[in-house]
DNA sequence: TTTTGTTAGTAGCTGTTTGCTACTTTATAT
DNA sequence: ATATAAAGTAGCAAACAGCTACTAACAAAA
């Protein structure tokens, strides 16, 4: 039997093929009470002129996360915003050209902090309506729609166990806001009083008050401990 | 600007080194009232005598769920067991002898169906028990122990949202072995009543019940629509 | 045949959470 | 002043979780 050093040997004298890899970014934010999508419109066959994910190859000397924290830098020209990896997608037809081995990542961010960098680097990129998306016929690139529609579910998911919500939010908010987040991200209503209460543990008071609606004001929260 | 088709044609040329795709797995099973783990012993440098988790390189025309299932047969010796994927490995030295980045995939099996096909091929594969593993000191091979860790971690979270418990169940079984997978599962008891109203719901009585046992028999039941 | 040990299975109390309705409060606009 | 609109609170009922204590049914020991 061969050894695995033989294996290796044999592996690396490309006898063997290998995939690219690389990693294709979702960046979601809110914008007008809307989940949004950060997406690129292609300029070159396959899928020329639809839209696409972002994403870059990723480097030999480079980590996942690395590639996925310039990919959003490069693509979508923000850097320091929350990110975690979110599946890896590796149908063998998945890209025309050649294998390519992909590597979501799942980045959040809040909307203001986007548009004031994106406008200047990036021309390409643009906010799409999530659901909007989803729920149409249109089409987008490669595999990319069944990816944001897993990246839509995963953020579900986590906004039920998790604190992924407060991604989306300014430093300060009022708890409306932060209650209305959470109902874009789960995709129903939910009873303010409960809200409050749960809401409750996970924030501390500022001392400002919203001012200049045509009703009461609402005081300002920020996150507790962290 | 260089086009992305000019791009490709150099990345494709060697000119970008590309990283190797391996898949590793985690075989997990219940014997003993214990969680464990499917680890073979390395034969070869580096890293030689240390337990690691099987793995097999991705085929340039194999999907990484084909790759998955061939390395569970291969190297585990079963076929048809639940699995799903786990999360992807990127960082750069986490393979000492090249770049090799690894998609673990997490498999769950009963395990009188483990034993009965993998004594047959694979003499290298045994089973640990994970929590020994990684509350102890003992070393694995490569970044195999933290990939252990993140699988444990992965199913103490979806014990307590879906239904990956009866995996370890045979069809037929009683409500005090389903909470005592559930248990092991969480590390932590249960109440038995709590537990049987929730369980009554996934489950369906058969008209069987154990015998032999010197206290009162227990009914078997079988899952609910499936 | 009775007793003992052991596990299966049930009853039911208590406190917390969730679903839900309705109210009070405080700002601006007319 | 009065209307309107959203902020924020009170509180009930049903469901659920945490927990204790019971009864039921078997084999083995006495």
């Amino acid at each position: 039997m061969e050894s695995e050093k033989e294996f290796l040997k044999n592996y690396n004298k490309d006898e063997y093929e290998k995939p690219s890899v690389a990693v294709d970014l979702l960046v979601f934010t809110i914008e007008n009470d809307r989940l949004k999508i950060v997406l690129i419109e292609r300029a070159e066959p396959p899928f020329s002129g639809m839209p696409a994910l972002p994403g870059v190859f990723v480097g030999i000397n480079e980590t996942l996360d690395e590639a996925a924290a310039r990919g959003i830098a490069e693509e979508a020209g923000i850097t320091g915003i929350y990110f975690e990896q979110l599946y890896t997608w590796g149908d063998v037809g998945r890209d025309p050209r050649m294998r390519i081995i992909s590597v979501s990542y799942m980045s959040l961010a809040n909307c203001e902090k986007l548009k004031l960098i994106a406008g200047k680097r990036t021309s390409a990129a643009e906010l799409y309506d999530v659901d909007e998306l989803l729920d149409s016929e249109c089409e987008l690139a490669f595999d990319h729609k069944k990816i944001i529609r897993y990246g839509r579910e995963r953020i579900r998911n986590k906004t039920e166990y998790s604190n992924i919500a407060f991604e989306f939010l300014p430093d300060e908010f009022t708890l409306p806001q932060l209650q209305k987040v959470y109902e874009i991200l789960l995709g129903r209503t939910l009873y303010k009083a409960n809200f409050r209460k749960k809401a409750s543990l996970l924030i501390e008071e500022t001392d400002k008050m919203t001012s200049g609606d045509a009703h009461r004001p609402s005081r300002l929260y920020r996150r507790k401990n962290q």
